[in-house]
DNA sequence: TAGACTAGTGAACACCGTTCAGTTCAACCG
DNA sequence: CGGTTGAACTGAACGGTGTTCACTAGTCTA
């Protein structure tokens, strides 16, 4: 069953037959099971690790039947896409508030490293946003969180303002300084995560390293002018247009 | 059952006492299956990708019954680090030869170019080798490959000459641009596997982009003595005692 | 109060990794 | 040659998975 359906089903009688209050608390009744079934979901895969959570341990975890799930949850995966909408919230939520130190480019560090500090506080969460390739629908759709367009447009925001303010070299596309240092950041956390250190290796170090190699590298003027995407276009243009 | 005990199960009528040739075929009769085994699962990986491998279908490709598999391997994880060690071996039996341009910085670019495109033409290998967490021991053994320490030995010997002819900072950490390198490339690499590309995005340009922004800024002086970790000391010792 | 509708269940289906008693059969020994 | 051994292999099972569906119990509407 696709999602259309799935929502139709749930409001199947939207009638307006009743006397009011009792579809609003059907209504309450439904959403306090759905966010039982997804705390019950979220705590088994914070602590026992994101394989490990079954529908019949959440079903278990809520004393409902297995099947149950199923008239809230289309399927497995949409619980997970739940949580990881959580997890990209919970991102978006604790980074967009930039440290302001007066140097543009401490804050800019720092933001980035907040993506980082994300996966170490939440590995779970990260693993499922970023690394997970078995629930398809993250990797098609996380883009269309507005609160991550929203954090990645505060970050664009200021690797402009550093940009002009001579902190990167004139011309250097901001996106392409968004996705660079995201990149190299995004090499540590998977490594990390992914337990594929080297012996004795500081996670922390090495991830530091990189950023601050990838910043200075991008100060020197490498890939000034790269459009990494089609996107980079529109908006690169217009940001061109804004200021 | 551990490894121990599945290798003295495997070789438990080792007395000599059958006309010479019996034993040997019998052996090469196990290793037959064994590669067989191993086959079947490497097409099913490769095509269908690396979750949808059962023992099951394993076993229904080589027309075995699945319980037969487990006197051949002891765990399916077992067949998976399998995979993985051939992975590990395809990764560096291609990856050892520099193309000897006559620039230290550009072989060394296309050396670590090498890991990136790797990840383009296996990218199940790998998935399996880099990114999987099922398989706990991929993550944990993988550094014992001789081969794998023999490809890391040729990239620190040519980072060394390139620091030594000026290309980095004198004092620079050969095992220190080694790991960055890698780093930011796995970002890269990680990002296209795992679909978390933004839209339109050029997966090649973005990692060609990373690349070449951290060696930059290995270049300008970033990262020049860190120490990643236990190991770089002792082989940075060494490095100093052979020089 | 009769009918409609909903939430929830139990049982089933088709898979999965793994184990184990039992069969088959080639190789060995007397 | 006949009997014995032992390895290879199988079928069936165990406990697990995601998912579906006929059905029940119970609440709300008319």
């Amino acid at each position: 069953m696709n999602t259309v359906q799935f929502n139709r089903l749930k409001s199947r009688k939207s009638q307006e037959t009743q006397p009011l209050g009792v579809k609003e608390r059907q209504e309450r009744d439904r959403e306090a099971v759905a966010r039982a079934i997804l705390d019950a979901a979220r705590d088994l895969f914070v602590s026992h690790g994101y394989h490990n959570v079954s529908i019949r341990k959440i079903a278990g975890r809520i004393e409902y039947s297995p099947a149950a799930i199923y008239s809230y949850f289309p399927s497995k995966d949409d619980i997970f896409f739940a949580l990881a909408e959580e997890g990209f919230r919970l991102l978006a939520s604790s980074g967009t508030e930039p440290p302001a130190s007066g140097d543009l480019l401490d804050e800019i560090r720092s933001m980035f490293w907040h993506y980082y500090a994300f996966s170490k506080t939440h590995p779970e969460y990260f693993a499922l946003m970023f690394i997970d390739r078995t629930v398809p629908r993250i990797s098609r759709d996380w883009h269309g969180f507005e609160f991550v367009a929203a954090m990645k447009q505060q970050l664009h925001d200021r690797i402009q303002r550093a940009i002009e303010s001579g902190a990167f070299p004139s011309g250097t596309s901001p996106h392409a300084v968004f996705r660079i240092l995201l990149t190299a950041l995004h090499g540590a956390a998977t490594l990390r995560i992914c337990d594929r250190m080297e012996r004795g290796e500081d996670a922390d170090l090495l991830a530091r390293a990189t950023l601050d190699a990838a910043i200075q590298g991008l100060r020197a003027g490498s890939g000034v002018n790269c459009q990494l995407s089609e996107c980079v276009d529109s908006e690169a243009r217009a940001d061109r247009h804004d200021s």
